[in-house]
DNA sequence: CGCTTAAAGCAAATTCTTTGTGTTAAGGTC
DNA sequence: GACCTTAACACAAAGAATTTGCTTTAAGCG
């Protein structure tokens, strides 16, 4: 028991995991995401639709699971030598991956899921390492960058007929550099 | 054909329109959300399953549709006799509403469904309707207003573990009013 | 190596969704 | 107001997804 979770992450279990989201990913891009059921992902993973449903719950949960995995950046927030750059690259990065049809639907599923707090989370994770780098300068908290910059940003894909203009962008990162 | 909708909004779809709404907004009051099926609404409506499917399509378009419904508002926005006083109102409304149980479930639901951008229409609506009132005033448009406080408000509430405090939310005010 | 048990497989039972066909009642016409 | 046309609903059977009880596999441990 000397293992991250309660579970058993070993061998065969994280075997299942990794074909069942490799499944979900495969079929995301090929397929509307309305039209993916859960029986045709565990005949994609080689896997009996049972394992699944006792695993995750539902579809929802499970795409909510693949969703966060997803969202979870690999990479450092860009570094490119002043706040205002930093956030700047972040949050065009962010937008641009964010409002594609994909990333729309990464949203969604993080959203329905039962702790879309880690959004939040992660979002603040990464705007706070562009932070640290600038200790001695004047500069918002984190809460006010993620809300006047990631916000936005989501509310803008999720509820809104066009997403956020860059020009838009920037000025809201001004507003909120300057305070 | 001098109606609305290419529907039959006469007397019977009206009545079953009205008896599925009804019978929606019963069951999210007793149940969990993720209970709830169609064929449990349909015997509370008096209607058969097939006729919910064939009208709606499925679950999470008809929940969409009564959630939209629901935040159609009934009534203006409150007119306080300033445009920080209205803001703040409609704001502190607003958060209150949507960061309730069945609030979060209606941003959910709605974000869901095929039209989400009809919410950015409904608020910007409400918050043109403020500005609307003070014509002699400098004021921000409603673009950013829905950025800078409609936008955190939500955000908060479905990717954060706590809602918006209602101090940041009118700092966030002042800061859009000040612009 | 063998033991214990979490996690997967399998299959039957249940529940939900879809679809074909017949019936009801809006909305229009005379 | 009686008659037509057809959108919208009811009913029922077929199809698909979900749940559940039981069996088998293999991860983790002594």
């Amino acid at each position: 028991m000397a293992i991250k979770e309660g579970l058993r992450p070993g061998g065969r279990s994280a075997r299942v995991q990794e074909s069942v989201h490799s499944a979900v990913r495969d079929l995301l891009e090929e397929q509307d995401r309305a039209t993916v059921t859960v029986p045709q992902i565990a005949a994609r993973a080689g896997v009996t639709p049972s394992t699944i449903y006792r695993r995750w719950g539902d579809l929802s949960v499970l795409l909510a699971d693949v969703a966060l995995a997803r969202m979870r950046p690999e990479s450092e927030p860009a570094n490119t030598g002043s706040l205002r750059g930093d956030v700047r690259a972040w949050a065009e990065q962010y937008l641009d991956e964010m409002s594609s049809e994909p990333g729309r639907n990464i949203l969604r599923d993080v959203q329905c899921s039962t702790t879309p707090a880690l959004c939040a989370t992660i979002i603040g994770g990464q705007l706070q390492t562009i932070l640290d780098r600038y200790p001695d300068q004047p500069k918002p908290n984190v809460d006010r960058l993620i809300n006047m910059v990631a916000a936005p940003t989501v509310f803008r894909i999720l509820f809104s007929a066009a997403p956020l203009e860059v020009e838009e962008l920037h000025r809201l990162i001004e507003i909120a550099l300057s305070q």
